[in-house]
DNA sequence: AGTTTGACCCGGACGC
DNA sequence: TGCGTCCGGGTCAAAC
């Protein structure tokens, strides 16, 4: 599932091949991956020019004319095959589209994904209730601080929580909290402001490396352009439950938080309560 | 009113 | 081979 340095570099991608172009023939064979109430039928995106492609969150969001917007949360398996000549669909192809210089397909085995298209991103934003990208500077200890007071429920779930940082998946929550030292469990209200602290520059640094790594990963891509973002970061959580602990040997352990699967060392990570 | 829980969107993987 | 069941993650509505 792509996160937030996945998207990242897909948006890179995207820009890059796509800025400029203009969607001359678009087809969604797959109706329920536009949300329901999107304001316009994907069919508006015909003859416009992708002057821009943003990211907010795990958001992509093509620019269109500088006035329209087509977004499209990839959720588990959205992907963006770019292709130099005219290609069939599989059966996993729910939308495509042409361009001057490409074809463009859009795949999704799971079918979770979904898209909008709209003229007011702010709105759009606005009713998905999205926090501080991690990299704001206003992503501060007393932001937090204020985030997560009242808050009961496990500290791995308000980091999944997209109204308090958004971007964090599964993969790095368990990572974050890892570098941090801090148990999943723990009560997220009890946390001093070193721990906040904490929580906030490992957020940043392990995306903004992950992001890095991702950049690494595009240079070898070659022309026919399967940009799904997927690229090998050093995990110290996620995947290795059962394995030991990278920083003291001990036996990552594997549980259930917030009904999500959950890695982490018992011995290395403190549980406040 | 803010917070938490659970349903939902699907098809691949797995077990019998 | 075929069928049934489980799993996964982000979002949102319902429940608390």
């Amino acid at each position: 599932m792509p996160e937030l340095p996945e998207v990242e570099t897909i948006r890179r991608v995207l820009r890059h091949n796509l800025i400029n172009e203009t969607i001359l023939d678009i087809q969604l064979s797959y109706q329920p991956l536009l949300e329901k109430d999107s304001p316009y039928p994907i069919d508006q995106l015909m003859n416009r020019r992708i002057t821009d492609v943003l990211r907010r969150g795990k958001y992509l969001v093509f620019e269109l004319d500088e006035t329209l917007y087509w977004i499209v949360h990839l959720r588990m398996e959205g992907k963006f095959h770019l292709y130099d000549d005219k290609t069939l669909p599989t059966k996993h192809t729910h939308l495509t589209f042409e361009t001057p210089h490409h074809y463009v397909h859009y795949l999704d085995t799971r079918k979770f994904s979904r898209m909008s298209v709209t003229n007011d991103l702010s709105r759009y934003f606005e009713r998905k209730h999205l926090g501080l990208e991690p990299f704001d500077d206003a992503l501060t200890v007393d932001y937090l601080k204020n985030k997560f007071k009242n808050r009961t429920m496990a500290l791995k779930g308000v980091l999944l929580d997209q109204s308090v940082i958004a971007g964090i998946g599964n993969i790095y929550a368990d990572e974050i909290l890892f570098l941090s030292k801090l148990h999943p469990e723990s009560n997220p209200s009890l946390l001093d402001d070193s721990d906040l602290e904490c929580i906030i520059e490992n957020t940043k640094s392990v995306l903004s490396k992950a992001i890095d790594e991702g950049g690494t990963t595009i240079r070898s891509y070659t022309s026919s352009l399967g940009v799904t973002g997927r690229f090998q970061v050093s995990l110290n959580a996620y995947g290795r439950g059962g394995e030991m602990c990278l920083v003291c040997g001990e036996t990552m352990q594997k549980i259930k938080v917030v009904q999500r699967g959950t890695v982490f060392c018992e011995k290395c990570q403190r549980l406040v309560r």
